[in-house]
DNA sequence: GTTCTTCGTCGAACCGGTTCGACTCCGAAC
DNA sequence: GTTCGGAGTCGAACCGGTTCGACGAAGAAC
């Protein structure tokens, strides 16, 4: 491989002369650069990463850590990686992704050896460990997810609360006054996900006001498990005309199971639900739903990061973005 | 962010006593040993990724290089990155992510600028054009996939024509006489990954050899093609009794499709199919099949390029690994 | 009591970039 | 005809590790 050193060489400049030429940090004559250029063409110069790093502190790559919970349903998390992977790109980053199960030892290797400029939190629970980790390290981060604790950082997130009462809105205006809400699954919950408390202390806090029943279940992760409780929970509320889903699994394998009990959609129920764009198409499901854009989130999450970084301290304070949702009408209600 | 010098000034010795004294090169007296454990831990020292990997020419970085085809069932892929990621970490190895949409200049990329000391490549397919690159590149690389010209790279693979004969042998020896086989998408075949004509082949040519007739069929990635497809599929050969399904959506798709048609499992039709471990349990699918342990799969590929790293050139040809796949039943023949 | 090893340590070179200060031209200003 | 300023380039220092050769001290061999 060859060296800044032999592109000089070839091209008969100094080594600081090929640097110039190539960052335009100060003025060259045209005729050098045009010499430098051809050198580094003839020779097929790439500069060298650990080079670079070392001199300049910078390594353009940003640290993805991943959590794998093995009851999670796992096509959601990959609708946020390849989009915080694109984005990163488009502003010249690449992505370290680390799936260590201990978090945030995991951020102190990649953060203090400098491996990394920054780093991005997926799936963050309310009491993560790792945000501890992340505000002991010299290195900016940013997450994706609400925690209880957000000093010092970064973050964006869906507005679940908002989410919830645009759902219950949309039941209240036609008429529904028993709702179903299948909540994501209990050890989810247990787990600290705040999105799953924040959707569903804000979908009973409205359904309160509008004077609503609103009757709220934990979902499954899992089939069969998925099929049984929704059969439990439609024969424990014969009287209820709307259902509300949080909870990708149980949306996900939701047709049959209605299909199988007979139960019409949207004659016999409204259903309404929460789940990603993406998501939605991979299933082709058929409900009105509030779509949470993860590429949107992925990408801004990115963008906040690197601008981070580039500012370095002065940075201002940390940001808490909520990304507003938007309830697409698949008619799925009446 | 506490450097070598700090420590070597803080135990009273020279930083070439630290570096020995940290990777045990040089044997080192007990007491100065001691004294610069102390020194690194009151200094919290980590070293620097940038300068080691410009000293010793190793960054123990992996790349893993991801396509993402839009059509493709995307939690097939995680099956493979999680193994590959956890068994990099265990060998010191950390993973650089790349979902470039352009495989063979990213790899130029990474590679040039000895970003990562090797390559993995998922989802090859038979004339993948980021193989010529693999090759170009000063970097060793390994694939996951069987291509069509595999000169000089080492190769991890399920062995697709085994499982196939496998599975047709054991519908054979059931008496069944008039068999489906429902292969992956058009689209996929087409794109040329080889595991999907190197399965069909097998299949067809053992059929034959036994004198059953088998009818072959390319599958949808979704719904509602795939119960469309399905439902064809059935219609055209009422005397079939035995389903062969190479095709991820379309077996995740099956139960409820076949309990909506009154098809009995395996009374009216026995079923079997391939898929991953993980993969049948994420779906709980209740059908006999021949597992391709996508973990297997990918720690061995990413043990074979590390030995490769370690040994450099005189590593010997290269290795074509075809992993036995293993038949687990389920009962869902008879 | 020399000479030869071995052990433990140090200094310096090196990896391959970036960046700062200084130096040389050369044209413009006065 | 100096002086000044800017354009263009170079040399050297620096980033933070690793590694090689050398060297002093201590013990072994004779």
């Amino acid at each position: 491989m060859a060296t800044i050193e032999d592109v000089a060489r070839q091209a008969g400049v100094s080594r600081s002369t090929v640097s110039y030429a190539l960052s335009g940090k100060r003025t060259i004559s045209s005729d050098t650069r045009r010499r430098v250029q051809q050198a580094i063409s003839d020779l097929g110069f790439t500069p060298n990463a650990g080079a670079r790093a070392l001199a300049t502190s910078q390594t353009m790559v940003l640290g993805l850590l991943l959590q794998f919970h093995q009851d999670e349903f796992a096509p959601a998390m990959l609708q946020y990686v390849l989009p915080i992977s694109m984005q990163a790109r488009e502003l010249g980053y690449d992505i370290l992704m680390v799936t260590d199960p201990d978090g945030p030892s995991a951020i102190h290797r990649i953060a203090d050896s400098h491996m990394v400029d920054g780093i991005v939190l997926l799936d963050v629970t309310a009491d993560d460990p790792r945000l501890e980790a992340l505000r002991a390290v010299s290195k900016p981060g940013v997450l994706l997810g609400l925690a209880r604790d957000t000093r010092g950082l970064d973050i964006v997130d869906l507005d679940f609360g908002e989410a919830a009462r645009m759902l219950v809105d949309h039941l209240q205006e036609r008429g529904h006054r028993e709702l179903l809400l299948i909540a994501p699954p209990q050890h989810v919950v247990d787990r600290g996900g705040s999105y799953a408390w924040r959707f569903r202390d804000a979908a009973v806090e409205r359904a309160a006001r509008y004077g609503l029943q609103i009757h709220v279940y934990h979902g499954e992760s899992r089939q069969p498990a998925i099929a049984e409780s929704v059969h439990a929970v439609l024969d424990a509320h014969p009287g209820a005309t709307g259902l509300i889903v949080h909870n990708d699994a149980t949306i996900a394998a939701l047709p049959p199971i209605l299909r199988e009990r007979g139960v019409r959609v949207p004659d016999d129920l409204s259903v309404v639900s929460l789940y990603s764009r993406d998501f939605g198409e991979e299933f082709s499901l058929p409900y009105t739903a509030v779509e949470s854009a993860a590429d949107d989130l992925g990408r801004q999450a990115v963008s906040r990061l690197i601008a981070r970084i580039a500012s370095a301290a002065d940075a201002g304070p940390p940001i808490l973005r909520f990304v507003a949702p938007v309830l697409r009408d698949r008619g799925s209600t009446r």
